[in-house]
This record gives C-alpha cells, sequence and structure tokens, in this order.
DNA sequence: TCGAATCGGTTGATGCCGCAACAAAATCGG
DNA sequence: CCGATTTTGTTGCGGCATCAACCGATTCGA
C-alpha cells in the first residue's frame, strides 16, 4: 500500500542507478541472443516455452488456462500461440474426458522430438550467455534478488 | 564461433536452473507492475524511456537513428514510437539544419513537464519492485551479473 | 431444481515491433 | 566531378500479444 502520494522519494544514488540501467538495458539484447541461438530449430524462444512446459505435465498435457498461466499469457494469447505449434504437428488439442470446457493441449511424439533437438543448443547458450559468465556468488545473489522481487510482486494479489 | 557442434553440454545444475528460471519468470511481472505505476501518467514505459534520453541529450534533442540505437528499436520501431509522442506534444520533429536526411526528435516544453510528473512515481516503483528490496551485496552482484552479461554479447559483435 | 454467476476457450479489433523495400541525401573513389 | 555506395528515415506487411466480447459448460444458491 502506498503511504502519502505525496511522499518525496530518494533518488537512485549512481550505484543503483548504474545497476538498474545495465541490467534493463541487457536484458532484451540476452533475450535476443537465445532467441537466436534457437533459430537453427526454427524455434521461437515462446514455442520452446510451451514445448519445455508440456513436456513436464503430467500425461505431457494441460488445460489451456493453466497453460497460459505457467507461460505468463492471456487465454487468448496462449490459444494462438498454440495455433502455429498445432500447425507444425507438435501440439495436440484435445478435448476434456470431464470437463466439456475444457481444451487440453498435447504433446505429439513428434513435439517430444523437436524438443530434444533444440534442448542441447538451447542449454549451452543459456549457459554461454549467461550461467557460464557467472562465480558462485553472483549465481546465488541472481536466484535471490529476483525471488525477492517475484515475492514482492506476489504480496501485491 | 561455436566449437564442435555436437559437444557434450553440461545441464543445469538444480541451483542454475532455480536462479534462471526465477530470472525468467520474474522479469515480465516486474517491467508490468512498473507499466502498471506509471499508468496514471498516461505513459508507457518505452514513451517514458523516450522523454527521459531526450532530456538528458544535447539540445534536448536526438538524431533518429541515435535514438533508436539508445531504445534498442529499429529505425522503424523508434519512427513509431515517435508519431505518438509528437501527436500528443511531447516531442518535435525538427530537420537538421547540417545534414538534410537527419530528423531530430526534440523534447518540447510540454514533453518537460510529462516527465517530471512521471519521474517521482517511476522512481519510486523502481524502488519498491526492486531497488529497496536489495541489500548493498545484491546491489553489487545485480549491476556485475548484467556488466558481465552485456560484455559477452558485446564481444558477439 | 432452476436461474444466476462463474469458468474455460476462441475470435475480432487493435497496438507495437521487426524486416524488407524504398526514397532522398551525403560521401566516396577514380 | 560524376556515378556507385552508404547513411538516414519512413512505409507496407506480417507476427505476436492484449483487451473486450462472446458462447457453451459448469457450479452455486435460494
Amino acid at each position: 500500500m502506498a503511504a502519502a502520494t505525496e511522499a518525496p522519494v530518494r533518488h537512485l544514488d549512481p550505484v543503483e542507478m548504474a545497476a538498474w540501467r545495465t541490467f534493463i538495458e541487457t536484458y532484451n539484447d540476452l533475450i535476443n541472443a537465445l532467441q537466436a541461438d534457437l533459430e537453427p530449430s526454427k524455434l521461437a524462444l515462446g514455442d520452446y516455452q510451451v514445448l519445455v512446459t508440456l513436456s513436464e505435465a503430467e500425461n505431457k498435457s494441460m488445460r489451456m488456462c493453466d497453460l497460459a498461466e505457467v507461460l505468463q499469457l492471456t487465454p487468448s494469447g496462449a490459444t494462438r500461440r498454440l495455433d502455429g505449434l498445432v500447425k507444425a504437428g507438435w501440439v495436440e488439442r484435445r478435448n476434456s474426458d470431464v470437463d466439456r470446457r475444457v481444451m487440453l493441449a498435447m504433446l505429439t511424439p513428434a513435439g517430444w522430438d523437436k524438443l530434444h533437438e533444440a534442448l542441447v543448443p538451447h542449454v549451452r547458450s543459456v549457459r554461454e550467455h549467461l550461467i557460464d559468465l557467472l562465480d558462485e556468488s553472483e549465481m546465488k545473489s541472481l536466484a535471490s534478488v529476483f525471488g525477492k522481487v517475484r515475492a514482492h510482486l506476489d504480496t501485491l494479489k
């Protein structure tokens, strides 16, 4: 809850400003690099995330709304992302037996293969562009920093 | 240049995996929170970045191509982002005296006012959602982590 | 039990961004 | 000095995301 809205604000000191700007100005390039490394597999990063998510799910399938939440998409965004994967034959839509509103997204064998084709290069890429650059304390800080951010955001509902 | 492409890859260990996923799954929500806090000012985060960038520039104006680079947009992206700001009266397009290809984007007095209206809430927001959550060592790590990522990406051209 | 509220998913409209193609101006090279 | 190349910015098009509206299925409550 914000206190008095006209409360003064301490501006970012040079160290804070540098940390903030470095972070914000680097994120996009990092994602683009990961995306580019996935190019040989002809997979968008978002598609890769779908395949990973489904591969880890019970029965390799999930309800659309659960999938949307994990992917941090709106339901409509999830629908349209699935469209491409279905067309490519990597995911299948299937009706639920227990709830006729529900549409299940299920990884196909071809999707499983595709995921494993992309997995190694992607892990290599994540290592190259981020993980392997960090020492142990930086790795722990990365987790704790964004863990705290996550926790704080969650308190806001 | 990747070495032997069939080289084995060390998979992410649990600590690395946790750090990576926490980071990647939190970033979007953080940005959305900052965006939401800017809502009362009726400014998109990208618009805010334009105003900040121009406000720090010589003569409060920049060439489109330089602006695009700072904003990490393509030239076409910059053109279209300017369109909205120009329509709102916060930025002005002006032809360069010295190079007739060049279009200068210049902050107007109204844009300056708008920026200062949004500045305090935005800084408060960045503090609330990130900076003030971190202790000194986490702050230093945040800078060093992304500094290293930035440096590595820069070596790739 | 039946009408109202909610849930789950899709569709249409819209917005933002990149890519490719383009035009105009500046610069380079012989 | 003139033609070829490069630089700068805009536009058409397509991709991908959201929001709002909608529909059928389910669940809730009197």
